[in-house]
This record gives C-alpha cells, structure tokens and sequence, in this order.
DNA sequence: TATTGTTATACTCTATAACTATA
DNA sequence: TATAGTTATAGAGTATAACAATA
C-alpha cells in the first residue's frame, strides 16, 4: 500500500533496512566483528583500543573520565586497564592536583602498538563503508561525527514526550 | 602536530570522535538506550521490536531467517519469540513446505503495538539525529542504509590483508 | 560527607552442546 | 546424514554493593 510508496525512490526497500534502530546495529555489529578479529591480541578488543586513544591523545585524565566518554562501567575500566597495563601499553600515575584520581598514560610502546592499530582500522573502516563512494564515505562519516558530537545527555529529548510514548506503547502491549 | 592539521577543517576535533568505531558505537549506545526506555513493557525491548517488524512485513519465513538478519542466535530468538507469543503479538506455525521451519506471523495485536511503537520510536529518531539538519538527517540515513545494505558478508575485505593487518598489531603488542 | 578507584559478588546475556523432529 | 528448532548448561560480560584512600 502506503508502504510500497514510500519505498519506490529508495534504494534498499524493506521495513528493517530502513529503521534506524537496526541499520545502526547492523553496521555496528559488523564493525566491531571485523574490528575484533583485527584487534584479537589486543587487550580489549576494540575496547581496549579506544582506551588507548583515549591515553595517547592526552584525554585520559581521569579513569572516572574515560570511562563515561567510552561508556564502560568504572568497575569494568579498571580490569580493562589492567590488562593494558599488564600488557606495559598504559600506566596509571596519581593526578597530583587530586591524588584520588588516576591519569592514564600512553607508554612509549602503547602508541607503537596505538599507531600500527590505527593501520590496521583504515582498512576496516574502508571494508565496512565499501558501499559508499570515497565523497560519500566522507560525507557520511562528518554527519556520524556530528551526531556523536550531539547526542542527547541524559534526558532524552523531553523527559514526558518520551514517556508518553512510552505509556502509548505499554497501553497497547496490555491490550493484547 | 600533523594531528592537528589533519583536524583544523573537522567540526569535532579529537581523535576519538573522528573514529569511526567509537563515534558508531557512542550512536548506537544512545539510540540503544532511548528506544529502551520507549519500549520497555514490549518483550525484548527494541530488538524484540526488530523480530516483530519482521514479522510484521512478512520477513519471517523462518526463525533461522530472523535470527540471520537481525544478528541474533537462533538459541536466544527462541525465548525472545516465547515472550512476544505469550504476550500475544506473534505466532508461530510450521511451514507446510518443510515442516522443520516455523514461519513467525504477527498477529493483530501485534500490529496494533508494532504501529504504535512506530510512532514512538519516530520521535527517538529525531532525538538522536537533533544535530543534524532535517536534510542532512535524510541524507545520513539514506547513506547509513547503503553501508547497512553492503555489509562485509563473512569475509573482512580480503581475508589476507586482515590477517597480516591482525599478525602486524600482534607483533607489536608482543615487542611491548 | 562525597568522590575515586578497587574488589567481590551476583546477575544478565550469550554461546555451546545435546536432544527431537523432520528432511 | 543434514537441518530447524528447543532445551539445559556453561561461559562471558556487566552491573551492584561494600571497601580503602583522599578530598
């Protein structure tokens, strides 16, 4: 009906591709599996790897820090950090200012591995956005910066919208 | 350094928000947990929404076909499909064709939730795309599709290059 | 008292293996 | 023999709560 309409320009037609819910997943779940097997000894994965950004750019004052901008858990950063500590990529060294808090630091052989990662992660991302021209990789990439730059805090859109759509959905699950 | 050329043009400027990785998965993460609040009294929240779109439009020849696209073990689809049936949104019966497969139909009421989780989910949309304009928000979701719909089947580009790509990276972490 | 980080515990989610039934 | 689905079990991953150190 209606729905065949909508779809006539548009290239991939089907309900679920075109749900923004499950393009994300799809694509994310593809870049994490391709990732991952690049990553394999890396301690982490594609985790551990962000960290490592994190404390190679400098961004890693805190651990409480890193964590809400990777959004880990603190208790799951500090495993994490454990083994990248372990593996002698980072250190933790007291912030002298708050002695309470931990900076995490790039060692010199944390950017060597940082740096031959970020290689291989090229390829990955060119593999997973092979169906966009390069104009169109790069357009798509500075809209996905600008949404990550952008997303709703904690209080997505308006709180009450929000639940009376929530509310709307739970009235008709009772319905049936 | 060249780091910082490389970021003079770019509206986010951090090496973590120009990864692609990270700037995927800080999308997801927030779509994730926006939809979760929306559909919290739907069984199996927003992937359990994707099984009943599928069901839906008429996607769901089998479970087997569901779990592949969705990216969901066949294991757990069986109890995700458990709770949507108890809640009286999908059925399952056997495929007259091979009696093995179930085919996995919604049934009125599902549709009337589906519909109305629809509606709800728009708003999450617009909430997670705010930072863009409603024609970039387009375009993005036009080019997001593309990459959904080109996906790296199993095969990571060639497998060769991600293999000396994945040895490359383990060499170095095994120096550190 | 509040906060950072750590540890220990419990929980959720997911995958592995074994089983039934159809083919 | 191979496949679709189910079940039970084990494993990975994650969060919750209690603790130590600092503010």
């Amino acid at each position: 009906m209606d729905e065949l309409q909508a779809c006539a320009a548009a290239s991939p037609c089907s309900p679920l591709e075109r749900d923004l819910g499950y393009t994300l997943g799809a694509v994310f779940r593809a870049y994490v599996k391709a990732a991952g097997s690049v990553l394999a000894d890396l301690p982490g994965g594609p985790r551990g790897f962000h960290v490592l950004t994190a404390a190679v750019s400098g961004e890693a004052a805190s651990q409480t820090v890193v964590g809400q901008r990777l959004g880990v858990d603190r208790t799951v950063l500090t495993y994490l950090l454990d083994d990248l500590e372990r593996a002698g990529l980072v250190t933790r060294r007291p912030d002298p200012a708050d002695r309470r808090s931990r900076q995490v630091v790039a060692t010199d052989d944390g950017r060597r591995v940082h740096a031959e990662a970020e290689r291989a992660l090229a390829g990955i991302d060119t593999s997973v956005l092979r169906g966009l021209s390069p104009a169109e990789a790069a357009t798509f990439r500075s809209l996905l910066e600008r949404v990550a730059a952008t997303l709703p805090g904690d209080e997505p859109a308006t709180v009450e919208s929000a639940c009376e759509a929530a509310d709307a959905v739970a009235r008709e699950v009772a319905r049936a």
